[in-house]
DNA sequence: ATCAAATCGTTGCATTTGCATCGATGTATA
DNA sequence: TATACATCGATGCAAATGCAACGATTTGAT
């Protein structure tokens, strides 16, 4: 027992597993998610992900200004006004001045982005069964975890921000 | 009912909802928890979620490949190189041949390293307890649902990318 | 033994990202 | 009203990322 600190340690740590840590067990499936859903709509559509949120935000809420979006979404502004710039330029939504507050924008689907929307809502449906699926009986659970854990982590991001 | 069909498209799409949306949701909240936690290390110890992946992967198996770890982590084996690069120039792990196989290269963690991790490791156990505290009854259903996610998507990104 | 194919780790390069900053607009205070 | 401050969205820039090579090494087939 008279090894330094540094040995000691590399027995005590023998213990923790990074199989067995949420905060990389939840990235992981997140990174799994993504990427078998975005397979699917890059390769049929040419969207990114940060794309595919805006969309679906605007098909949700009949548009809305980056501010809503980033508020509501969990993305950085400037991620937000990229992706917006990249569908505005596919003519799939549309730029158009806030009239009583000229600081906003107001973003929205045109009629070729709501016909795009069209054919790839139901593709997120059949894999949010998919989904269901895999979840079996435990789905409720595993929703009811990621609940808690978004209010939880998220009033303390706010207030560590401050 | 004679309008054109991306204007149904867009009543039809009102049961869309992001925010019940697994993919999305699971998204969110990893991103929130590795927010959270790279906060607490990155402003302490200076380092990046790969370096972190990295560092606990070798401090579990007490060494390590490159390849290795990019099985295990799902990171890309870029991303690990660099991690390694990084974490070598600040003495933290050291480089070695494998004397079977000339190919592979042997990660593991020095000194310095095992001292660090010494100081990390705890600090994400506690991390952990208060994840446990949060998901309360419900934390063995979040986990078994994340195992299954896992499994299930893992092996059909496989069986895709033959 | 020789040569083709596969594996490992690194690196070049184009793209994406995060952060800070900027100009423009709106709000609040004196 | 005049002036300071806050908010919104876009952008410059450095760093990080993903992907496709590449050289070095090993494996397998003939």
């Amino acid at each position: 027992m008279a090894a330094s600190d540094n040995q000691s340690s590399k027995s005590d740590n023998a213990a923790f597993e990074l199989a067995n840590f949420t905060p990389y067990r939840t990235a992981v499936v997140a990174q799994l998610l993504s990427e078998a859903l975005a397979r699917e709509y890059r390769d049929r559509f040419g969207i990114s992900i940060p794309d595919w949120r805006v969309l679906v935000h605007l098909s949700a809420e009949n548009g809305a200004s980056v501010r809503d979006i980033e508020q509501k979404v969990v993305m950085e502004k400037s991620k937000i006004s990229r992706a917006a710039s990249r569908l505005v330029t596919r003519g799939l939504i549309a730029r158009t001045k806030n009239e009583t507050d000229g600081r906003l924008i107001h973003l929205s689907l045109t009629d070729q982005g709501w016909a795009m929307m069209g054919e790839l809502l139901p593709l997120a449906t059949a894999f949010q069964k998919r989904i269901d699926t895999i979840l079996g009986a435990g789905s409720e659970a595993y929703e009811s975890g990621l609940t808690r854990l978004w209010q939880e982590l998220e009033t303390s991001r706010d207030f560590d921000q401050d």
